[in-house]
DNA sequence: CTGAAAGCGCTAACAA
DNA sequence: TTGTTAGCGCTTTCAG
C-alpha cells in the first residue's frame, strides 16, 4: 500500500515534508546534533520510518570530506587467526559507528595499490594487516593527515603507528621456562623467508635469551611458514647428529607440522625426547592429537587498540607514531616438558 | 616541492584547470567514457599524476545513485574456509572494479540490522554468508532492486538467489563410496542445532542412499559443529551397542574431533574399524595426523559464481530468483577404506 | 570532440 | 529552535 510508483529512495527533503520541517532540521536530527526540540525530532523520526528514509552516507561523506569507513588493507591471508582479526576489527569499528572497506592486496608485497585505491573513498584511517605497506604508501598517509596502523607488524623505520603482540618478550619467556625445565639444546624454527620482522623478534628473544644461560646457540631451520614448512624442517633438523631437545617454531601451523613428523617419520615422544612450543594458540593447538604448548596473541586487545589507535590520530593531528605492544601469555599444554609452577604470573 | 599549501586533495577542478580543460573532459577521461581525444586524455592523465588526483568514489556514487561498493553481510564466522571465501571474494570483486565493504552481523541471527546499514551506501549488491537474512530484509531488497545473493545457504522460502555446494549430491557420493568398500552401519554427525539446512540437505542425501541400500537407517548425532562437538558425539556413539563401521560428518572440524576422540578413547582404528568422512576440506584435513576423506568445497568457483549472479541481477531487473549449484569433490584420502577405483570421475 | 550548467543528498554557517 | 543558503566533487544532458 505504501508504495507509490517512487521509484527513487526516500531523501531527507521528503522527510522534511511529510513532517512539515525543513530539510536542515531532519540533518540535524539525524546526525544527532543538539539543537532538535524532542517534539520535532520525533515528528521526523515518524515521518522517516513511515516513509523508509534511509541516511545517505555517501553524501554525508562527500559533504563532510570523510566517509565513516574504516580501511581494512589485507595482504597475504593465510592464518585462521586472521579471521579473528578481521572480525574484531569489523566488530569494534562497527561498534564506534564505522563500517569497514576491505582491500585485499593481490599479494603481500603489493599492499600500496591497495592503500591508493582506498584513499579515493575518504576513510578515516587505514588498519594494514598480514602485509606491510611500503614507505610511499605511508609518506602519502601522512601527507593527507590519514592515521595508518600496522597490525601484527612492524612498521620499522616508517612512520607508521603499530601494534604488535609482543614477540621478543614472549620469545624470551618461553627460553626461560625451557630452561627451567632442564632443556640445553635448541633450535628454532622460522617463518617464510626469515626476512619478515615478527618471526626474527620471535627468533632473536629466544635465541639471546639461550645462549645468555650458557646454552649453545639455537639452531635456526627455515622452511617456510605452514605446516608443510613446519613437516620439511623436521627432515633436516633430525637427521644429523644429536637432536635439539626443544624446539621453539615462530607460528603454529609449523609447530603442528613438526609435531607430525616427529611422530610419525622420527618416532620420538614429545614431550618425553622433545619439546615443542608454538606461537600464536590457533584452534588447531589445543586439539587433543597436538595439545600444543603456545604462546597466545590477544587478537581481541589488538584489535582494540588498533582501532584506538586510529581514532585517536584522527582527532588529533598526525605526531610521532605511537607503538603499542600486547603481551603474548604462554599457554601450557602437554607439547613440552614445562612445569606449570615455573611459569608463575604469565597469564 | 609540489607541496603548495593546498590542504584539500586536488579535484577534477584542479585538473582541468591544469591540463587546460573544462572539467567534464576530465570526468570523462576517467570514467572511460568515450569522446575524450587521445591527445587530450594524456594531457589529463599527466596533469591529474603532477596533482596527485584520485577520483572521488564518495562524489561518483552520490551522482551515480551507486557507489562501487559490494557489500558482504557475515554472520559467524568460524570455519577458516571463511577466510577463503571473503578473501576470493574481495579479489574476484576487485578484479571487477568494485570494492568489498565487510559488515559482521553481532550474530547469526541478526544479520538483518547489518543489511540495513548497509544500505545507506548504496552497494551494486549484498553477498550474504556464514548466516541467513530475515525475509524482511530479503524483501527489501527487491523492492530495492538491490541483488542479493546467499552463499553457502540455502535461501528456503525466501526471494534472493544463492550459490551453494550441491550438498544433497555430494552426500550422495559419499554414501555410494561408502556402500561400494562394503559399509553397511553407518552413522551421521550434524551441525549445530541441526537446524541449519546445509547440513540437513548433507544428511538427506546420506541417509537417503544408505537406506535405499538396504542398510539400517543410519544413527545420527547432533554434538555441535566444531572440533570439540565431534569428539562428544564419538562417547556417545561408541558407548552403546555396536559401533557403526561408517562415519559421514557435517564438517570437518566434527570430523577431526571424531576421529581424535576414536583413537584417543576409544582406541579404534581408522580406517581398519571405522572409516571416516568429513566435508569442506579445510586445510588441516591434509594433515597426516587425520589424511581425512572429504569433500572439498569449491570455494574460488563459488565466489565466482555469487559476483556473476550479483553483477548479472545488477544488470537486469530482479527476476525470479537464481539457484546456483556447485559441485563438492569427493577427496579420497586415508580415514576411511574408500577404493580409489570406486569413484571414477569424482573429481 | 569539448564546454556550460544542472543537480545527486547532505552539512554547516548564518539569519531569523 | 528553526529556516535559508551555499556548496562537497562528480556525472550527464544538451549545445556548440
Amino acid at each position: 500500500m505504501a508504495d507509490r510508483k517512487r521509484t527513487r529512495a526516500a531523501t531527507s527533503v521528503d522527510v522534511a515534508r511529510a513532517a512539515g520541517v525543513s530539510q536542515s532540521v531532519v540533518s540535524r536530527a539525524f546526525s544527532l546534533a543538539p539543537g532538535v526540540s524532542p517534539a520535532t525530532r520525533e515528528r521526523i523520526q515518524q515521518a522517516a520510518a513511515k516513509l523508509g528514509y534511509r541516511h545517505n552516507q555517501l553524501a554525508r561523506g562527500l559533504i563532510t570530506r570523510r566517509s565513516n569507513l574504516l580501511a581494512l588493507v589485507a595482504g597475504a591471508l593465510s592464518n585462521p587467526l586472521h579471521l579473528n582479526l578481521i572480525q574484531s576489527l569489523s566488530r569494534l569499528a562497527q561498534a564506534r559507528g564505522h563500517r569497514v572497506l576491505l582491500v585485499t592486496a593481490p599479494d603481500e608485497k603489493d599492499m600500496d595499490g591497495a592503500i591508493d585505491d582506498v584513499l579515493a573513498y575518504m576513510p578515516v584511517g587505514i588498519v594494514a594487516m598480514a602485509g606491510t605497506p611500503g614507505a610511499a604508501q605511508v609518506g602519502e598517509c601522512a601527507r593527507l593527515n590519514l592515521p595508518l596502523v600496522l597490525v601484527g607488524r612492524d612498521p620499522g623505520a616508517s612512520l607508521a603507528s603499530s601494534v604488535c603482540c609482543d614477540n621478543e618478550a614472549a620469545a624470551r619467556r618461553v627460553a626461560v621456562a625451557l630452561l627451567a625445565a632442564g632443556h640445553r639444546r635448541f633450535a628454532f624454527l622460522s617463518s617464510r623467508e626469515a626476512e619478515t620482522a615478527f618471526s626474527m623478534a620471535r627468533e632473536r628473544g629466544f635465541c639471546a635469551t639461550a645462549v645468555a644461560a650458557g646454552c649453545p646457540a639455537p639452531v635456526v631451520v627455515n622452511g617456510g611458514s605452514s605446516y608443510a614448512g613446519g613437516y620439511a624442517a623436521a627432515g633436516a633438523l633430525l637427521g644429523c647428529g644429536s637432536p635439539p631437545d626443544a624446539v621453539f617454531c615462530a607460528g603454529d601451523a609449523i609447530a603442528l607440522g613438526f609435531m607430525d613428523a616427529v611422530r610419525r617419520d622420527a618416532g620420538l615422544l614429545i614431550p618425553d625426547r622433545i619439546s615443542v612450543v608454538g606461537f600464536d594458540d590457533m584452534p588447531m593447538a589445543s586439539w587433543t592429537s597436538y595439545e600444543l604448548t603456545t604462546v597466545r596473541q590477544r587478537i581481541e586487545a589488538m584489535a582494540d587498540a588498533a582501532i584506538d589507535l586510529l581514532l585517536l590520530e584522527d582527532a588529533n593531528d598526525w605526531g610521532r607514531p605511537t607503538k603499542r605492544l600486547v603481551p603474548g601469555d604462554l599457554i601450557i599444554r602437554r607439547s613440552a616438558r614445562i612445569a606449570l609452577s615455573s611459569v608463575e604470573g604469565t597469564r
